[in-house]
DNA sequence: TGAAGATATCGATAGTTGTCAATGTCTTAT
DNA sequence: ATAAGACATTGACAACTATCGATATCTTCA
């Protein structure tokens, strides 16, 4: 939906871009695996998770849990920074907040 | 993310097959033809649109829209109604807020 | 009854995606 | 320097999906 003024509005459809841009962030959330990641990252005590400790709990190999983080980090929603051998992962949550008031 | 007494909570992660149950529908919402039709039809000033026109706006055959309208009807993002010759679509905005929850 | 038209379904195809094993890159410790 | 370990990348494959033309179903009207 077109941002007008303040807030937004259901009286202007999505133009096709704006749908691409929008399309590719549900892109992003719409497997499993992954919304499982963002889960475990966002519950995280310490707002932070290292990439070491995601690949257990979600019972996937550890190409798999990268290439997942990576789409992840790319429709930004997560952040990273390495810190050694080890790569921690926030969540964004001002990106999750972004879509879900597109949602409105 | 489970929900706890009132709002919802960070602190248990998402099962596996809440995760299952949410990708469905943001892979409903993971196509830009689909997010132009929930605009086109969120953004009707009846709150309802016929297919039939849809089909022209969106610019992909028949078939095609007839095809992404199921899939929104399936996930729950639109009602359908059926009169005479003609579908009547509407959103189900109370479905879209219950999504926008979960990404809190 | 038959024709016309709106929508749904089918079948085929091209493109995309999730997954893993193998391998590469980079960092730290010995 | 060498080894070990964490993470990323590559290549391959199976499964899924968007799309369209053709066709089927259903409704209305003459």
């Amino acid at each position: 939906m077109a941002k007008v003024c303040c807030g937004t509005s259901r009286d202007i459809p999505l133009s096709e871009r704006d749908a691409d841009r929008l399309a590719e962030v549900f892109a992003a959330l719409a497997d499993p695996v992954r919304l499982r990641l963002l889960s475990l990252i966002s519950s995280s005590p310490d707002g932070e998770v290292c990439a070491c400790d995601l690949v257990d709990p979600i019972g996937k190999s550890q190409p798999t849990v990268s290439h997942h983080l990576r789409i992840l980090f790319e429709a930004g929603l997560v952040e990273r920074e390495k810190r050694g051998v080890w790569v921690w992962y926030r969540a964004e949550p001002s990106r999750l907040d972004e879509v879900a008031a597109q949602l409105r």
